[in-house]
RNA sequence: GGCCCAUUCGUCUAGUGGCCAAGGACGCUGGCCUCUCACGCCGGAAACAGGGGUUCAAUUCCCCUAUGGGCUACCA
């Protein structure tokens, strides 16, 4: 465990940046920000059809949303073409590589052969012993070939972290490509190349690429380069067991910022799965994920993303958050909303703060906020239908709301202190329990049944709206009871 | 089909041979607090996939089966 630990995220920008990718980065960066090495990223670019710089973009901004930073340079697949170039040329020269002529509809029939007999396939070998000549006559007719790795007999294993030893048995492998017809390097071959290029001392990634693993390795010795360690994660599955992807709901990064979660949260969950400090913690720090963070902690079972578990942490990093920091998001939703103008931000600090501070342990997700607390910037629009039936159904309701209508508008000082003292004052003398008065003039003020506590929320509001809406709630109700009645 | 990997409450997990009649968290649920909701607090139901070994002793070690997953491309 010294401080040159080389770890490494490769993502293809060929979409946005899925939860088990941020996963794995998470991973990466936690053990390189624990041991004081470097986290690189390097882009997997090499499918032109499907990369795109809009993808690049995103999941640059998704890792830096997440506050993973990387060191160094990008690296570019696409831009080291000659690289993996020189390293197939190195291998077709030392032998462990050679020219495949066999067409993609030979292969294809091939393996169809072979599992309609449900045998065991990898490539037969054909082109694997062709002689120098007959190699040299193709090449000169401009026969196309692919590059073949030449496989050799025995067993490749190597110690992953999580699993430890793991072996493979070279004749279930099968000589495969390392390089297509164009010249173009396959994946296997640029990875190898590239983890050593970089000085990649642990490859952390998904156990989907464990199978790889083999192959890899057997190329970076052909090629004369030191092994890295490894370690496969488990991947993200959803509900249904099986690979987290978009029928899911959402699988990216992208999509949970949008929804209104926070970083904090979503890293923290992600630590989470598929990982445990040893103790209790739940929520926790980037800060001290790291400072907790061992390979030993990693799960090898795959895990199921719980959203209701990431929702009820985001809601508990919500509550804790002191409502300055809050400020900026929620105001953003308010003036998207069209609550408040851009320019009232700031002349209106006081009053936004104080709704943050009625909303936010009521809130999980931020978009909450407006749906919550809509009645701080307009009167309702309509009355919670069951609060309605229950509150509103008695023509005595509209004169009790009135007469507290006149009290509160006839209070100096219109504070929580004396609107309570007013409220109880009044169900003094109707001879009712304060239930009864506090919950019609709650649906009155905001049209719903359950939010902040009834006195809070009335003197945020003020003095003038507040007696409006009870008075208009009060002639709601008259109006209605004569429908009703007449 | 072949190869590889995995398997503790519904879910995330603690647990590395005795401390486990299995602990925590989400969710569910009973209650308290209370003007409602939420928060908070106190309780509850809920799991070692099955079968063989090894051992004085297995959730922990080994094997088999079952189930799930991944790979088996001129994708990454």
């Amino acid at each position: 465990m010294t401080n040159n630990e080389r770890l490494r995220f490769a993502p293809s920008p060929t979409g946005d940046l899925h939860v088990g990718g941020a996963r794995a980065a998470l991973f990466n960066w936690l053990y390189a920000r624990k041991t004081q090495g470097k986290f690189l990223l390097r882009i997997e670019d090499t499918d032109r059809e499907r990369s795109t710089e809009a993808s690049l973009k995103s999941i640059l901004g998704s890792l830096r949303w997440l506050g993973l930073d990387w060191d160094e340079e990008l690296v570019f697949q696409s831009k080291r073409g000659e690289l993996y170039r020189s390293a197939v040329e190195k291998l077709l020269e030392s032998g462990a590589a050679y020219r495949c002529f066999c067409s993609k509809e030979e292969l294809e029939a091939e393996r169809e052969r072979a599992q309609r007999e449900k045998l065991d396939y990898h490539y037969s070998g054909k082109c694997r012993n062709l002689g120098k000549e007959t190699v040299e006559s193709y090449v000169r007719e401009g026969k196309p070939y692919t590059m073949r790795f030449r496989v050799g007999e025995g067993e490749t294993s190597f110690d992953d972290h999580l699993h430890g030893v793991t072996t493979f048995r070279n004749e279930t492998i099968g000589d495969f490509i390392i390089a297509r017809a164009d010249g173009s390097p396959v994946y296997i071959l640029s990875v190898a190349v590239d983890d050593a290029d970089m000085g990649i001392t642990l490859v952390m990634r998904g156990d989907d690429h464990l199978s790889n693993t083999p192959k890899q390795i057997m190329l970076m010795k052909a090629l004369g380069y030191e092994i890295p360690r490894f370690c496969h994660l488990p991947q993200v599955l959803g509900q249904d067991k099986h690979k987290l992807s978009k029928r899911h709901g959402a699988a990216s990064v992208l999509e949970y910022e949008k929804m209104g979660f926070l970083p904090g949260a979503v890293v923290n969950f992600l630590a989470l799965l598929g990982w445990a400090p040893g103790d209790d913690r739940e929520k926790m720090t980037l800060d001290e994920l790291i400072e907790a963070f061992s390979l030993d902690g990693l799960a090898k079972k795959s895990g199921v993303f719980d959203l209701q578990k990431l929702e009820w942490l985001n809601g508990q990093y919500l509550n804790d958050m002191p409502p300055e920091e809050l400020l900026p998001l929620v105001s953003a939703l308010f003036v998207e909303q069209g609550f408040i103008q851009k320019d009232e931000v700031d002349s209106r600090r006081d009053f936004l703060l104080g709704v943050i501070i009625q909303l936010k342990e009521r809130c999980r997700l931020i978009p909450e906020f407006a749906e919550k607390g809509a009645f701080f910037f307009r009167a309702p629009e309509s009355y919670d239908e069951k609060g309605e039936r229950k509150y509103f159904n008695d023509i005595e309701v509209a004169d009790r709301l009135e007469a507290l209508a006149d009290s509160f508008e006839s209070l100096e000082i219109f504070d929580e202190a004396s609107t309570e003292a007013a409220t109880r004052q009044v169900v003094v003398n109707y001879n009712i329990g304060v239930g009864k008065l506090i919950h019609p003039t709650r649906l009155a003020v905001t049209g719903m049944t359950t939010g902040p506590g009834l006195f809070e929320l009335v003197t945020l509001i003020g003095k003038k709206p507040v007696v409006d809406r009870m008075r208009r709630a009060a002639e709601y109700i008259r109006k209605n009871s004569e429908e009703t009645n007449g």
